[in-house]
DNA sequence: TTCAAACATGAAAGCGCTTTCATTGTAAAT
DNA sequence: ATTTACAATGAAAGCGCTTTCATGTTTGAA
């Protein structure tokens, strides 16, 4: 700290102007090699660092960008951070996060917040902003936004095709000869939870299995919805072979709260998730899920964003859905049947 | 962007000077009532915001604390960074997350990172840096790391007591009526591992227990590591009614590990974690812990953080180890032992 | 060889704010 | 009434960097 180098010492040490060292440090200029050569030794003998807070002051960039996540503490969220540090790390840019904790209000103050602190664009990971407020925000600086597409300049989404997803899931489920397939739903005003009751109930439609609305429950996306569900399917006395849940984290729920009854899985009954938390490959059983590289995701949101700020337009697409098959999913067994 | 409110907007509609305007921003001189008011008032009408990167370059003081985890998915730290992220945010501070992923050397480098961004202070989770090298950073700003005692001036550390953790968990064991408890490690050069472990032989030697090596297993704190140590243990041929994994990660892999082996929990065997994770509580069986509040750690140590900036000295202290009993445990059962 | 065009570089003006320093005006002290 | 000491405020100098703008040099075509 008391001894900070500056780019004028620098530029003193080279015999040369200030102009000439900011010049070499951003490319944007044509420098003969001999100054470039001082400039360099000069920079290395003092152990010179640019002042990002300096240099965001006067070029309006600050190297830095904003993360909307919805969950500090989210097992998928945590994946996707990590993928978008490790791209924006490499292009040296830092990342803020803030998160908004799927209130489209809270979103709103993340947004001033990281405008206030002048980040050079925002990632928004599935957020719950309406569309037009989005595009409002790209008139301003770039945004990428995941979960949901859409276009509009300076805008770029990356969406998982959550129905084909789901749909995968629950044909898995009818491949293994299940017909009475229960599904837990996530949060009901989220693009993605749409989606995936979507892709059930087209599966089902596929394989002409009637529809019921008895084996449909609704979720919020977290563990004890999983218990929950369970406890009001047996209220129901609906019989079923086999559970579809929405995400893993209620999966690992709907695997208690199967427990608790002395239901096995896979024997008495399939389960299956959606997601591929790390997690869900130790469980006991092992979850059958349908992969959704979280990290991946990361990693390109943040490619896509490094597009944006040099003027490209992102060519990105994130990879298509693919199934895990682990233990917990199993042929039906006939005898089995209550 | 275009319309960027600046602070000489303010001074000249409030018929000011700039200077007054600051010295009302930052309560650091009196001010006569009538012109605040009118610089109140000019700042609504305008919406003005002042400029962080701005206020950075000017004053030294960037609003923003950078904040070390080790792993930006794990579901520990994420809990940590949440409770950090509600403090800082609280305070008109931003949160800077960078990972070291239990790498000295990448630590250093995030120090770097973040002393080149200008943040105010660093709060340190748990991490591998040596205790003479946090002294040297704390030289140069407020620094607060959790997982050691340490003693300094603008450093100040946050620690929980690991060895009564585990001597608790362990004696909760023995009082359950098991002998044969096995233990399943940390990362062996971290001093929480190591406090683990010293927490395990001292409960054993409490109750005149002989300690026995062929037991004790080590481990990396991730699911993998659980399902070989069980792995390991069974190659050993080594009789076991109980088994302590030193976090709850590893735990949920013992537990995979003693499923596939047909071993059930707790009826056979007794499976006890550390941490308390929230997944922990929606395991198959749920499992009984040691209670570590991940995201108090975070509050206290942002909460410490603060203090130190205001050039006080912190007074927190982290919460002391709680037995959390779920479905996990239970007492040997004589007639079972094999 | 000459002149315009292209090039390399430095001086200086900010970016939006904080903070010293100097200058007022005013109340207290003589 | 006059001096003295503050209290309130403004002018201006930076913080460390980028970016015009202007200047002195080259270069290449005529």
């Amino acid at each position: 700290m008391q001894t900070t180098v500056t780019l004028s010492m620098v530029a003193e040490r080279a015999g040369v102007s200030a102009a000439t060292v900011s010049r070499i440090l951003n490319n944007t200029a044509v420098v003969s090699a001999a100054k470039r050569q001082a400039i360099d030794d000069a920079i290395a003998a003092l152990g010179y660092v640019p002042n990002p807070v300096a240099r965001g002051l006067a070029g309006g960039k600050t190297w830095s960008i904003g993360i909307i996540t919805q969950n500090l503490d989210s097992p998928f969220y945590g994946a996707s951070m990590r993928g978008i540090e490790i791209e924006l790390e490499a292009a040296g840019y830092s990342a803020l996060f803030v998160s908004g904790h799927w209130h489209a209000e809270e979103e709103a103050r993340c947004v001033d917040v990281l405008r206030s602190r002048r980040v050079d664009g925002i990632i928004l990971l599935t957020g719950r902003s309406s569309d037009s407020s989005l595009k409002r925000i790209a008139k301003q600086m770039p945004i990428v936004v995941t979960g949901r597409s859409l276009k509009a300049p300076q805008l770029y989404s990356l969406n998982f095709d959550n129905l084909e997803g789901a749909r995968l899931a629950t044909e898995k489920l009818i491949n293994l000869g299940h017909r009475d397939i229960a599904f837990v739903g996530g949060v009901e005003d989220h693009p993605d939870a749409v989606d995936r009751l979507q892709g059930y109930t087209a599966a089902l439609k596929q394989y002409k299995i009637p529809y019921d609305e008895s084996l449909v429950l609704p979720g919020k996306y977290i563990e004890e919805s999983g218990v929950l569900a369970i406890e009001e399917l047996f209220k129901r006395k609906r019989v079923f072979t086999a559970v579809f849940s929405a995400n893993d984290q209620m999966a690992w729920g709907v695997a208690l709260g199967l427990h608790r009854r002395g239901v096995r899985v896979p024997y008495d009954v399939s389960l299956i998730g959606f997601d591929d938390l790390t997690t869900s490959a130790y469980t006991s059983p092992p979850l059958s899920t349908i992969r959704q590289p979280a990290q991946e995701i990361g990693r390109l949101a943040a490619l896509s964003m490094l597009a944006l700020l040099r003027g490209e337009r992102p060519r990105y697409a994130l990879p298509i859905p693919q199934w895990v098959e682990r233990e917990s999913t199993s042929a039906v067994d006939v005898a089995s049947l209550r």
